[in-house]
DNA sequence: CAATAACCGAGACGGTACGTCAGGTCTTTGA
DNA sequence: TCAAAGACCTGACGTACCGTCTCGGTTATTG
């Protein structure tokens, strides 16, 4: 579902008045901002309605359900966050793309992210979609960053890369949702250095 | 909030009918039954009371509120399943100790307790409580096979325990409540031994 | 209270979908059904909505309770079912008038209209509500009725009428909701003949 | 019902402690309090009993329901308050017992009356013992003043007894029940000396 | 005098209905 | 045809009250 529905995907002649497309955003900035509020339980269609000054079959003509608008308005912001740092070393790479990803995920969207987190062992379609635009961006880029690093000749041959590319997302998830300790710098320098390092760099 | 009340914890002179104790069981037991049914969304107290053939009052009188109540019945569940090996080498003990919590948390437990990550950011009471129970509970266990090892030298002097703690928890509700791949052993013992013995365990 | 409110008295362009007017009818006939089958104590706002296929909210829109939406069911009907009786006889149109009105008031409305009134002392609005309906009307007609046999000059100069008028009113009302005989056409004609009669009709 | 129960009527040998009998009392008193502030609808035993520093049970032991324990207490007040003048006339009989009635009923018990009247219709015990108390025993009195009358020759051979006895007490309900007149000496007289005496009085 | 049984206040118990609120749909007027 | 507004049905919410039951404790009568 995810993204706004744009009447019959095949090409209808646009009859009548067309959708006003500014509407989009207004209603997902007052869907995030109300989630920041209030948090996902708490957020009512009618609150998100009101604050866009929309009406509700407004929403619903774009989105299914108060989830449908939700996750889009994460997916969206998680996409256009995501940095691809390439700093000519595996070890500047990861602490760059963690570091600011630690940054954005400590705000408004974290939060949102993980409300959508507790919903998801009950509703596939979210699951599914949820994995493939937060879990799955991520870990391509640093499936990219430890590719570039092998090119590099940084990595060892028979390096985990598959581990540690889940256990530099781990990391990040626990403390963020779990123990709510710190995402800070001194954390992803540990991380890298005590951690991915050890695991996929080369020998020396 | 967590667990039920009981009246003035002073010493009062008891009066009136006491709360009958094992009508929290049964509760307890209907929460858990109806959460592994239909999921925490879906739970509704109406279901959880006649299932336990109980009225609404007798759950309100108990605890606060559906969060409290599932936030009681998984805590009180995971605090009796916390397994506390005791093999004779670090790396038995922590394959055992992670095998049988990934087999606990794949249950209905872990969903349960996937939903209440959810609400985490908006309820720090519940935020508070779950860390204490959850993860400080999982955390002891897990220093306290690190403590052993040290004291039979299997480890190295500096190794970063809280950081092998952390990492351990962290590899398993990763895949638990984002990802979604399977806790199996495989993964326990690739994470035992590529990750967690390297951190710590001594040079040789 | 008493009538269903139609939002703002001021001049509103009438924003939104307005209220579906044949909605109330609908749930007036329900708890008029309703009210029959189990009386007013056991009648529930559930009942009445179901049985009228709509919403609780529906009904709370239009009735701010329970009682308000009985007293204004009652009422509805109370002001459809006073015939105005013109036989060109003071004792045939009392004979008519009181016939008619014990024949209606033994049926469910009368049921209903006694219990609101056993509202009344503690329900002002209630009272003025129901005495503006039920009460006044009847007087009127009543009033009416010896006026027109004055301009026939049928009644004695002094005649006491509002004595007259209550003493009706209040001969019906008290078998019907006190000592529960009933109200057949020998006690209207006896009423008539040996107390309304003698009590305003001319000397002769 | 009507009245508290004591144990079976049978002659029990009466084991255990016996029945404080003062509650019974301290409870109607309650009961008559509550009723008056807040009606009969509201009247909760929950309220009656606080009110008296009594526990549920012990109204329940005595009383088998709130409506139960409201009529006893009512007509219980109403058999204590009933006048039997013998002032030698009838007119000065019917005077001074509807003055006195009319007074007693303008207080809170009146009140609790009309609340019972609302429930007669579907309660058939509650109205058998209501007439039986309330309406017989008014009707007992004025059917003794106008048998002395007849007795010192006051009445007309063939007056209409029931029917004046009837109007007298209609005369009364329908001013305190429904239009909420006052219920003063102008009004009892006016209904002695128009109405009454002209129905039942001897010519002359 | 001890045992016994019913009393007492208090309040928990299973239920039922309350009046409110939210989700998602439908129906107006106006642009 | 779309937008805003808000009525609509459904169903869960948390509270209040009903009438019953269960406590600790008291008070008469019985043995």
């Amino acid at each position: 579902m995810a993204t706004p529905v744009y009447s019959g995907g095949a090409r209808a002649p646009q009859r009548g008045r067309p959708r006003d497309a500014s509407r989009d955003d207004a209603l997902r900035q007052a869907a995030l901002e109300v989630m920041a509020e209030v948090g996902y339980r708490a957020l009512t269609m009618d609150a998100v309605a009101s604050r866009a000054r929309a009406g509700k079959a407004t929403i619903y003509r774009r989105w299914e359900s108060k989830l449908d608008l939700v996750i889009d308005t994460c997916t969206q912001l998680a996409s256009q966050n995501l940095p691809e740092p390439d700093t000519g070393s595996l070890a500047g790479d990861l602490r760059e793309f963690l570091s600011s990803l630690a940054a954005f995920l400590s705000g408004p969207v974290g939060k949102a992210a993980q409300a959508l987190v507790g919903e998801l062992p009950h509703e596939p379609e979210l699951a599914t979609a949820f994995r493939e635009t937060f879990l799955i961006a991520q870990r391509d880029v640093l499936r990219r960053i430890l590719e570039r690093a092998d090119h590099r000749g940084e990595l060892r041959p028979e390096a985990p890369r598959g581990l540690a590319v889940e256990l530099a997302g781990a990391a990040l998830i626990y403390r963020l949702m779990l123990t709510g300790d710190p995402l800070d710098v001194a954390f992803v320098e540990r991380v890298v250095d005590q951690v991915l390092l050890p695991l996929v760099a080369g020998g020396q």
